[in-house]
DNA sequence: CGGCTACTGTAGCACTTGCTACAGTCATCA
DNA sequence: TGATGACTGTAGCAAGTGCTACAGTAGCCG
């Protein structure tokens, strides 16, 4: 075991690069190490597993991320918040991970480890930094539970379909709709 | 080459039921074809090739989505129609279809073939079938495009986090603002 | 009968997988 | 100096992958 932990953290960092390009599914030790300039066999040196790179590759992804999320500025107004958000994500850095993140969900779905737990984790973060930010918008805290909740899904759908329609007008049209939903959330009683 | 096809509909509907069980991610011949009784040779008698077998299988399943929603009885408003999709894609049976939908959503994100291609056209058709219920409960035509837009990105994102918080009151409350968002898009001006 | 077609079992190929055993190198520190 | 510990290359294992070649069997039709 190494004593200091900074080779491995730009081995994870490296891997997270190479997996964010190229997917969770069908990820394999050698063409990674490959690419990285290194050996399978200093990989399983640095990391326990296979398993054990896979998840901290997932967490420096979300790492990212949340800290993408969180350099936001407040947005003007809840309406403008969500579609900062929506525009964040679209940045190519930030969509590679997102697009990262729902691969490794729905493996999560079928209960394959590390996955579900790691995404379970990284989703409790995410959704907290997407809450703070409607929060430093004007959503009252108490609401923001309750907004992100439709948000986030309705984000993570938008993902999933964007390779499907990208640009599309329908799909910025469901935005600003989104966009109106949480405001209504935010602001009407319920 | 088999002239009729009635076998090899057979085999694909079993292959169906293996994979909404197990998954599309490492899904492999052999124990594929232990579970239904046969061989991988046999698999490979029927399917040209595994990616062969694997579009069936999501265009079976895709199916049987669609069948599902199509019998769905006309809702007494958009609010219950939304409300009744939820419900319906809460079934077993269709949850069972949607969590892999949402496996090959993920895995066609990374442009991989032949999921990509066989989910943008299975999606048309979902989205179709989704539009259909939402007219037939009462909401215009030409707003049912723009409904279902963000109707069906929101449950897709539940269905992603649905094992994360399975039942929970915020999801449930999150669905009820999300029936709230379809109806103001069905219904107001925009 | 003889041929044709649908179907099936056996065996194996060439390759990739995660992972490990073993033997080393090199800098640091007592 | 000599030992310790971090690091790395080579080689290989056992298992599993999609797929194929080959050799059948069984039933139908002329």
């Amino acid at each position: 075991m190494p004593r200091d932990t900074s080779r491995r953290d730009e081995v994870a960092q490296a891997a997270t690069d190479y997996v964010l390009e190229h997917g969770l599914v069908g990820l394999s030790l050698r063409p990674l190490a490959a690419e990285l300039g290194t050996s399978d066999r200093m990989l399983l040196y640095h990391f326990a597993s296979k398993d054990d790179l896979v998840a901290t590759v997932l967490r420096v992804s979300n790492d990212r991320s949340v800290a993408e999320i969180r350099a936001l500025p407040a947005s003007i107004d809840v309406r403008a918040a969500v579609l900062d958000l929506w525009a964040a994500m679209n940045t190519p850095r930030l969509a590679r991970c997102q697009r990262m993140y729902v691969e490794a969900a729905a493996l999560g779905l079928f209960g394959r480890e590390p996955y579900a737990s790691v995404v379970r984790e990284a989703n409790e973060i995410w959704i907290g930094a997407v809450a703070d930010h409607l929060v430093a918008s004007g959503t009252p805290r108490e609401r923001s539970r309750r907004a992100v909740a439709l948000l986030d899904a309705a984000l993570m759908g938008f993902q999933l379909d964007l390779p499907l329609d990208a640009g599309d007008p329908v799909l910025e049209q469901a935005v600003r709709d989104l966009a109106d939903a949480v405001v209504a959330i935010a602001t009407h009683a319920g």
